[in-house]
RNA sequence: GCCGAUGUGGCGGAAUUGGCAGACGCACUAGACUCAAAAUCUAGCGGGAAACCAUGUGGGUUCGAGUCCCACCAUCGGUACCA
């Protein structure tokens, strides 16, 4: 048969097409599961194989579990708010909203001739008013449970460009579009009080199946550290607090550092006698690109504070107070206390500065380097020069201190976490508008619910403003409004939603996605459950996932979702890198187009080769020659339809490795293993080739094994050797007994080197298996000494010889 | 620096989780078919003449280690003074 896979690939895609067959229908009552792909951004690049790479495994996973008789949800749509499409419009003169349509139209067309069995009747993008909608409505209700707030933060701000960057602009300090540097600048902006979910988030892990380095992702970026906020007074009245991780080492103290950008050392100025000295390193630490204060190797810059005096609490010592930039304003209380003799940073603070040192931990010396306490603790180390917790360990004196501090009122133990608020203002164009109405009067005030969605709109200009502000406030009529409240003149805000806040409830609009009364109905909810299986790209493990958990966990709380994590399994694939194995890009000039590979070498190809290329969850590198080998087995299994013989069943040869070939592919799919699934298919297809004819039934089931990964050749094959059509048939099952060879040939050890192989049968005796080994090795043993014999059932012999 | 991942033939990668290392595929070599090529088929394909040696390096545990433990090295990601 001659293989026009350009023909064969249309004719079934219209077909899944005309009979819905991937539809996902709710509330059936199949067992529902629920298969995501993160959507796409719809650039102007168009698919990359990347992409193929994830939605086909994701694709073959689906198709599968739909033959096994599930309901499968399978849905795509388009996250197409942000950054890029609004510079591409600005380039180009067009707007984002025509530019992202018409990506959008080539995404789809290209997702369609690969072929994936997306249920096409629930897409939609986020940029739709009728989704944004929605993602507006729900910053209302994060308004009005008090979990959204204004405040002054400071942002990257690039002087040249006039204009606010997102830190993944800013990267390394300098714009990306001038390359000036960047600068810190404060403007207001709406936050999300994320910090108050940082226990629930890390508990809630528990309730979820995530790959264990995504789970690690998410602990770390939520950066628990467990320790004491202890009180400091200050010599002459007043006070302020410090959070500790190593409260044993408080003997140790020798100063204070607090944050040059905190609130603490503004509360503390009137009573500082060189405000001068103190004024301009706070101004000099301002000026500081955030990159520069956090690059390690810059010294330990800082000044005194000269006029205060902080007292220990446990000795009533009193020493001096210093600014440092390494101290963080944000972070803690914004103050630290300083132990050089067990802390890197403060050990070198004190020799920039030459202060004091007291070593309260004995064990090392603590002349060169601080003592700290990832080699101190655990190591039975006890306390020196700590009176009366001297002789104590490490671990005791942990104990005891924040016990005795506790009780006198002074300390409290407290968690801290990394994870700050949520920024959730960009001043850009093309975002969901912020709902929110500033009047004179009434102060901010939300939008009624009833007159959502607050329409972008249509303008011809999406520059920034001069001074930084989003594109929207230089529309007058449409910042003009009146308040909800007192119907007096009012503005609304002009910034915009960041992109991750579509992106972090999409999953839930694919349960419900025409619903025009609620985001998404609780029945349709409940029945989808959750998302069985979410893939996508490493790099979104960390932040993504923590925005959509924690927006889901808020909805969870206000009981409009049923259950606290709608992310039940998460995986990560690697990334498909160019022939040189690096990544692809247009100016190395290793880019791959998906739609050159379908043209020459049909879908199928392409997505059997994505899936045999290697570890899912690895990089791999492109080859266009293996590739190729893929179309080669596309062929041979063209041509093994010639050796259809009259028989009906499986025959006795291949009946074992049939069974063995289903549970395999089986288990490959719902594991990731897609590699060893295709290998095991070619296997299966060369032992067919091995004999002069095959059954028909043989024949069609290679094709229903292989059909999740190469659809649409499978189908034209299956039907014309007289099957109804793969989608509508059920996956074959196994039979375990079938699976498991009666005879095995195991190795025959000498001192664990493998000196002879023997046939033995399945739980053969162990008496008759020793025989075998004996005559198969017994000139090797004449002479020598048998020191011991293991016998490992149906797997190993060996014999240990002197 | 810290956290994580990875390291196996010329290449992509397998290895039932401690039991014949290199499945499957690519590339390559020889042969068959062909006027010739492509396609296909057949055979070979880690090193070594062999004993043997080989899974980044060096130790260890074990009858037996790619797999477990210890100490290193290299590459790639993430993160950035988090008290």
């Amino acid at each position: 048969m001659e293989y026009n896979h350009k023909q064969i690939e249309k004719k079934w895609q219209n077909y899944w097409d005309e009979k819905q067959s991937f539809k996902a229908e709710t509330g059936n009552e199949k067992e529902s599961y629920y298969i995501l792909v993160e959507f796409p951004y719809p650039s102007a690049a168009g698919l990359h194989v990347g992409h193929v790479r994830s939605y086909t495994a994701q694709d073959a996973l689906a198709r599968m579990k739909r033959m096994q008789g599930y309901n499968i949800l399978y849905p795509m749509g388009w996250d197409a708010f942000g950054a890029p499409a609004e510079q591409y419009a600005i380039k180009n003169h067009i707007h984002p909203k025509a530019a992202v349509q018409e990506s959008i139209r080539n995404f789809k067309g290209q997702m369609k001739d690969l072929g994936f069995s997306f249920d096409w009747s629930r897409e939609f993008s986020t940029t739709d008013p009728e989704y944004y909608k929605w993602t507006q409505w729900q910053f209302l209700q994060f308004y009005k449970h008090g979990m959204a707030y204004k405040d002054t933060v400071p942002v990257n701000w690039c002087p040249t460009c006039k204009s606010v960057l997102s830190n993944e602009d800013a990267a390394g300090g300098v714009c990306e579009r001038c390359g000036d540097t960047v600068v810190q600048k404060e403007k207001s902006q709406w936050m999300l009080r994320m910090s108050d979910y940082s226990e629930d988030l890390l508990k809630g892990l528990d309730d979820t199946n995530f790959a264990d380095r995504v789970k690690l992702g998410q602990i770390n970026w939520i950066g628990k550290s467990t320790g004491v906020e202890l009180d400091v007074e200050i010599v002459g009245g007043g006070k302020f607090s410090v959070f500790t991780t190593c409260i044993e080492t408080i003997y140790g103290i020798t100063f204070f550092v607090i944050a040059p950008d905190g609130k603490l050392i503004k509360e503390l100025m009137p009573r500082v006698t060189n405000k001068e000295e103190v004024n301009k390193y706070i101004q000099e630490t301002a000026k500081k690109s955030s990159m520069d204060r956090t690059e390690l190797n810059k010294g330990k810059t800082g000044c005194r504070v000269e006029g205060i005096m902080a007292i220990n609490p446990v000795n009533g010592k009193e020493v001096p107070i210093f600014l440092g930039d390494f101290v963080l304003g944000d972070y803690g209380t914004g103050a630290v206390m300083a132990v050089p003799s067990h802390d890197q940073r403060d050990f070198e603070y004190a020799e920039e500065h030459k202060l004091e040192m007291i070593q309260v931990i004995d064990g090392r010396d603590t002349d060169k380097q601080a003592f700290e306490k990832q080699d101190y603790l655990n190591k039975d180390c006890k306390l020196i020069n700590s009176e009366e917790f001297t002789g104590l360990t490490v671990e005791e004196a942990k104990e005891a201190i924040t016990e005795k501090l506790v009780n006198e009122g002074i300390a409290r133990k407290v968690n801290n976490y990394k994870m700050r608020d949520w920024v959730f203002s960009r001043q850009r164009f093309w975002g969901e508008p912020i709902p929110m109405i500033y009047c004179e009067k009434c102060g901010w005030q939300p939008m009624k619910e009833e007159d959502l969605p607050l329409l972008l709109p249509d303008v011809a200009e999406y520059e920034p403003t001069e001074d930084g502000e989003s594109p929207l406030a230089n529309i007058t009529d449409w910042v003009n409004t009146t308040c909800p409240c007192c119907g007096g003149a009012a503005k609304r805000e002009t910034d915009t939603m960041p992109n991750w806040a579509g992106s972090s409830w999409y999953f839930l609009r694919f349960m419900d996605p025409h619903n025009d009364k609620e985001f998404a109905s609780m029945d349709a909810m409940k029945y989808w459950k959750k998302v069985d299986w979410y893939n996508g790209g490493m790099e979104h493990t960390a932040r993504h996932l923590l925005y959509a958990r924690f927006w889901v966990q808020f909805l969870y709380n206000i009981g409009l979702v049923p259950n606290k994590e709608m992310i039940w399994t998460r995986v990560s694939h690697g990334m498909v890198l160019g022939n040189n194995n690096e990544k692809m890009s247009k100016s190395k000039g290793n880019v791959i187009n998906p739609d050159d590979i379908v043209n020459e070498y049909g879908a199928d190809t392409l997505r059997l080769y994505e899936m045999f290329m290697g570890d899912y969850t690895q990089d791999a590198p492109w080859s266009t020659d293996s590739l190729r080998g893929c179309r080669r087995f596309i062929d041979k299994v063209i041509r093994l339809k010639d050796k259809i013989g009259a028989g009906e069943g499986y025959s006795k040869e291949l009946e074992s490795i049939i069974h063995k070939t289903i549970k395999k592919v089986q288990n490959d799919l719902t594991t990731m293993a897609y590699n060893t699934a295709v290998s095991s298919l070619m296997i299966l297809a060369n032992s067919m080739d091995d004999k002069k004819s095959i059954t028909k039934d043989e024949y069609h089931l290679l094709l229903t094994l292989l059909n999740p990964i190469a659809p649409h050749i499978t189908e034209e094959l299956n039907e014309m050797s007289g099957f109804k059509p793969l989608c509508e048939t059920a996956w074959p099952t196994y039979d375990e007994s079938k699976t498991i060879d009666s005879e095995k040939e195991i190795p025959v050890q000498i001192n664990g080197k493998v000196k002879a192989t023997v046939k033995i049968a399945l739980d053969e005796e162990e008496s008759s298996v020793k025989e075998k080994v004996y005559s198969a090795v017994e000139n090797l043993l004449e002479g020598k000494n048998i020191v011991k014999e293991i016998y490992v059932k149906n797997k190993i012999y060996n014999i240990v010889v002197k």
